[in-house]
RNA sequence: GCGGCUGUAGCUCAACUGGUUAGAGCACUCGCCUGUCACGCGAGAGGUUACCGGUUCAAGUCCGGCCAGCCGCGCCA
């Protein structure tokens, strides 16, 4: 028989169909035992009964995390016994079932709150919970959205290098591979360099890249293993075009999160992002910091960047003011972004930079970058890099490259924000960090 | 790296100012239960209180050390 899968049964009321799926919880009335059977599409209801001898010489051993592949009818579920959730007016009528995989028992509380680190510590059964499922399928979903709208805007996805050849950027710490055919390489902390590269060949391009940071950060906003949505495009006059750009991107991503995932943002007690009417509010970082001085009364003009207390502040402030969960920063100090960033002539000192904060998250980091070769060399000169050992990169400017720009989402932190998690961790289906790969680094083995 | 907090059953947590045999819920085992949906009822099993040392008649509780985790800061995105 074939098998139907749990999201198609509503269909088939009347009809004898094979599900296939684990046993998400038993309850055991005697001679009557109620499944709740899951599969990747969904769950329901199944009801063995005492009177059928053969189902029950299965059904009362069943446990949770049992693989079974059950044959029964599909029926309405009498009058009162319906529930306003997902197939909750049917029921599956078990005839027969067959175990396909037994299951030890769980080594956690399957629906309760769990410590972050029981959750690490049996990722492969802890993903299986209903909160981490719909953590994932949303992030599934952002991923896609961000994906489909740049190509709909003729973007072109390319795939950015994982190992190269050194720790071009600077600042970020770079996990280096000691023997690279005899060789130093380094895995990559940003696509960004190959990203400009791109816009040669193609004018827009978009990548999704993983990259990898060797901070010693222990907080709940860093990983060392991270997913960067990142797109750059040429021919732009600054920065506002890419902000516009990725303002879209967002709405979309917001959009299409809020259609399909109704069910988890409620299971998972999170409002839908707050988007403006019109624009998303933009203040340069002055700006920013001056209404941070004036609403708060903390101390912050004159500052580098945003400490994390003010990225909260300024978005708190933005949600009540402007109704919006998204703010642009824009005009960091030159000196503070990297070194291919784009100086704003009108505002000397300060560049063409931006970052999107998200219910007081940082999340994206953009600009307008330097094109002319000349002034890149410079730049870099300046900063006591050495333009030779960048060459391989600066072919690109010294044979026409256009004014461009772009920026980077990470899709660890927006996934985290969207649905409130309170650690980004909690976002990465597999986190790597300082203490963890798979398994606890240390534990003793 | 610095600081704060935490570590008790498989999980989530109790145990007042140190005081009898360290408890509960869930999970697990056994029994009962035909409409549950956190099913219910009864019984049972499950502990080197992270680890090492100290103070005390007496330590889960106080002190020192050590390990681990979480949170914040720094750094970063």
């Amino acid at each position: 028989m074939d098998r139907t899968h749990i999201k198609d049964l509503t269909g088939k009321i009347g009809q004898k169909v094979s599900v296939s799926g684990w046993v998400d919880v038993r309850r055991n009335h005697g001679k009557l035992i109620f499944l709740v059977l899951r599969d990747g599409s969904g769950t329901v209801q199944a009801v063995a009964n005492g009177k059928d001898e053969g189902v029950f010489q299965v059904a009362p051993d069943l446990r949770t995390e049992w693989c079974v592949e059950v044959v029964g009818e599909v029926k309405e579920r009498p009058e009162k016994m319906r529930k306003d959730e997902f197939n909750g007016s049917i029921e599956l009528g078990v005839e027969s079932i067959s175990v396909l995989s037994k299951a030890k028992e769980l080594p956690f509380e399957k629906d309760a709150d769990l410590n972050i680190d029981t959750h690490f510590d049996y990722l492969p059964l802890t993903l299986r919970r209903e909160r981490t499922r719909d953590i994932f399928r949303v992030q599934a979903t952002i991923l896609q959205a961000f994906r489909d709208s740049l190509v709909s805007w003729d973007f072109v996805e390319f795939q950015a290098p994982v190992l190269v050849g050194g720790d071009a950027e600077g600042g970020a710490a770079a996990f280096k591979i000691d023997d690279y055919y005899g060789k130093t390489a380094f895995l990559a902390t940003s696509g960004q360099l190959y990203k400009q590269i791109m816009v040669g060949p193609f004018e827009r391009v978009m990548t999704i890249a993983k990259t990898f940071r060797g901070e010693k950060s222990a907080t709940t906003r860093h990983l060392s293993e991270i997913t960067q949505m990142e797109f750059e495009m040429g021919f732009v006059h600054d920065h506002r075009e890419v902000m516009s750009v990725l303002e879209d991107v967002m709405r979309h991503i917001a959009t299409r999160v809020i259609e399909k995932h109704s069910g988890a943002l409620v299971r998972l007690g999170v409002a839908a992002p707050l988007l403006p009417a019109v624009k998303f509010p933009a203040f340069t970082l002055t700006e920013a910091q001056e209404i941070i001085e004036r609403e708060f009364g903390e101390k912050a003009v004159g500052e580098l960047d945003l400490e994390p207390e003010h990225e909260r502040q300024i978005c708190e402030w933005a949600r009540k003011e402007h109704g919006s969960d998204f703010v642009f920063i824009t005009h960091f100090p030159t000196r503070k972004r990297a070194f291919y960033t784009h100086p704003d002539p009108a505002m000397p000192g300060f560049s063409r930079s931006f970052d999107l904060l998200f219910k007081g998250l940082e999340i994206n980091s953009g600009a307008q970058r330097i094109h002319d070769y000349d002034e890149l060399v410079a730049v870099m000169t300046e900063r006591g890099m050495d333009p030779e050992k960048f060459s391989f990169y600066l072919q690109a400017f010294k044979y026409g490259m256009p004014p461009h720009g772009g920026c980077s989402t990470g899709l660890e932190r927006i996934t985290a924000r969207m649905l409130n998690l309170a650690n980004v961790k909690e976002a990465s289906s597999f986190p790597r960090d300082m203490t963890r790969i798979d398994n606890r680094l240390t534990k003793e083995e």
